[in-house]
DNA sequence: ATGAAAGCGCTAACAG
DNA sequence: CTGTTAGCGCTTTCAT
């Protein structure tokens, strides 16, 4: 069923009947009304390639996710399906892995969509893609890359401030000693995350110690592993900060395995307050990033990409904060 | 940038150009080198949406989801997206959060964008949208419904027999009390779990406590609420099995908060085997449904629908396995 | 207020 | 092997 015949049926143009599906005021009342009739009666419904070609776009937009096995991710999927869904725009998913690769790929599928606009959370990625796109003038925003450029904007968690906050809680509390389990060395937010503890460190006056600078992978395991490691350790730290919950979750659940109680032997912060911290016993204490937030602002960034003349992307920061839970002890006490 | 203009450059005709990109045999390979140069040089991408147009299909599938933050959920999401992308297709997502509008709205859309199958996860759903679908001879698959259609296939987990292993493990160690913590009452699939906990209690001879039947929502706060319904009645039982994982997380957390110990004073048994399982603790002991296998066959059934000449749908079982860890206790010992 | 017609970018007969 | 051509279904001037 084409615009065409439920034109011919109503005894109108396909023009009419565009008109009256756009919501078009042109449109005699009762023409319309005789319209809709036929459109209702025979369920009919637009094709939506035809519409994204002739206007051009498509009200698709695409996101990129690197593993949608962890929360964080899974939970701004469910904030930024919740806003396209709310426009009536369609999401494009894709999940990458990891693999630069898969995100070509992937790139390039949703670019053959002809999307309004990609939202990439693929920190493994290095510049290259990104130069690529611009060719194509499809707006662009990446998550903690802390840069942008034409056509590409960026909206970074203020790692720093949030783990200035962090040192602050564990100082009062009488902590001293503080690791930190990191990311996957060598991409670009684990350096960020790195460098953010040991700037609030220093900014509370408390000392770094090398060892106590532990690489994980951004999941449980890399977390459980760090925390081995830590406790491995000739002098044990009195708290560990990680990444993110995902890592803080593993290290957790290690520490529950060799029967050391948290918070008493050993405090944990985590980083971006993904549900299983209020799940898991003690729950966590932790850096919260608020999706919501997150989705917001990206959706805007390439909203705004679409909309304004203006070619430069924008450079967003979001802050986390501090949720006190119950896997920090106050060794004051 | 379009065929016709790549076509002008490389001074073919676009059909050759379209022959080039299709990878059809049927190109002296010198003009498809010169074509593919053009096509390297311009980083040509053509546009899906014409494609789609022409060819009546469009290489997109859509998977609606009714909660992104449950890990089930979204792990099948993974594993369905692992699918789509490795055959270079599109997988558009949508987010019902138990909603019956938000199913019609994003059925619609994605009916709009002509995919190729729908993978339809949303229990709560009638038979109403399905039988408005059919006129649009779209390849649909449910999850957990029990029945086929035209056009419609299912597959269903095989609930009875996975808690028949459940209850069977549990009376070897000796427990004889054991409660449910189902779904939300009233939604088809809700009934089926307590049904088939009900009738897998009977076959192993166990009896049935009508105040052990506890109604939950799917989500963790359900099953803490309903733990705590369940400890305060006057004789507890000594094992709990859930509906699902989620169910059985909130549960625990509520356990834990309360001091009891897990599976000293109160087993539980869960359904899924979602990640969480193994990051609480106790390591949850569970009815492990793959996912992969999940999306597997839901691909398949959608993929039948679409290849076959059969309109028939079919009805596909997946059985979960038991997977003991440690929040079962053995009374025996 | 409505229709005719051109065209979006691509594919697939059909010719040659 | 390659080009011509006729659409696919919709939107959008431009007339009327």
């Amino acid at each position: 069923m084409s615009m065409t015949q439920i034109a011919k049926i109503a005894g109108v143009s396909s023009a009419t009947v565009s008109r009256v599906i756009n919501g078009s005021p042109l449109v005699n009342a009762e023409t319309a009304a005789r319209v809709r009739e036929v459109l209702e009666k025979f369920a009919f419904i637009p094709d939506g390639n035809a519409t994204a070609l002739t206007r051009g776009k498509s009200d698709i937009f695409g996101l990129i996710l690197p593993d949608l096995t962890n929360p964080y991710f899974t939970d701004l999927l469910d904030s930024f399906e919740a806003i396209t869904s709310s426009k009536d725009q369609d999401l494009l998913t894709a999940n990458t892995r990891f693999s630069p690769q898969r995100v070509e790929a992937c790139i390039r599928r949703m670019l053959m969509r002809r999307v309004d606009g990609i939202a990439l959370v693929a920190s493994e990625v290095e510049t290259g893609p990104f130069e690529s796109l611009m060719r194509y003038r499809v707006p662009l925003v990446t998550l903690d890359r802390g840069q942008a450029g034409e056509w590409v904007s960026d909206v970074s968690i203020d790692f720093e401030s949030a783990l200035e906050d962090a040192m602050r809680h564990l100082k009062q509390y009488g902590h001293r000693k503080i690791a930190f389990i990191g990311g996957v060395a060598g991409l670009k937010t684990s350096t960020t995350r790195t460098q953010a503890f040991i700037k609030a460190l220093s900014k509370n006056g408390l000392r770094l110690f090398e060892e106590y600078l532990q690489e994980g992978n951004y999941r449980p395991d890399g977390g459980a592993a760090a925390m081995s490691r830590i406790l491995a350790l000739r002098h044990l730290p009195s708290a560990v900060v990680t990444a993110n919950d995902f890592t803080a979750v593993g290290a957790l659940q290690r520490l529950n395995e060799l029967g050391i109680s948290v918070p008493r032997q050993m405090s944990i912060i985590g980083f971006d307050d993904i549900s299983i911290c209020s799940l898991v016993h003690p729950q966590l204490t932790t850096l919260s990033v608020c999706r919501d937030s997150l989705a917001r602002l990206m959706y805007q960034a390439l909203d705004d990409g679409r909309t304004s003349q203006d070619k430069r992307g924008r450079l967003y920061t979001l802050k986390a904060e501090l949720v006190i839970r119950h896997s920090v002890a106050n060794l004051k006490q």
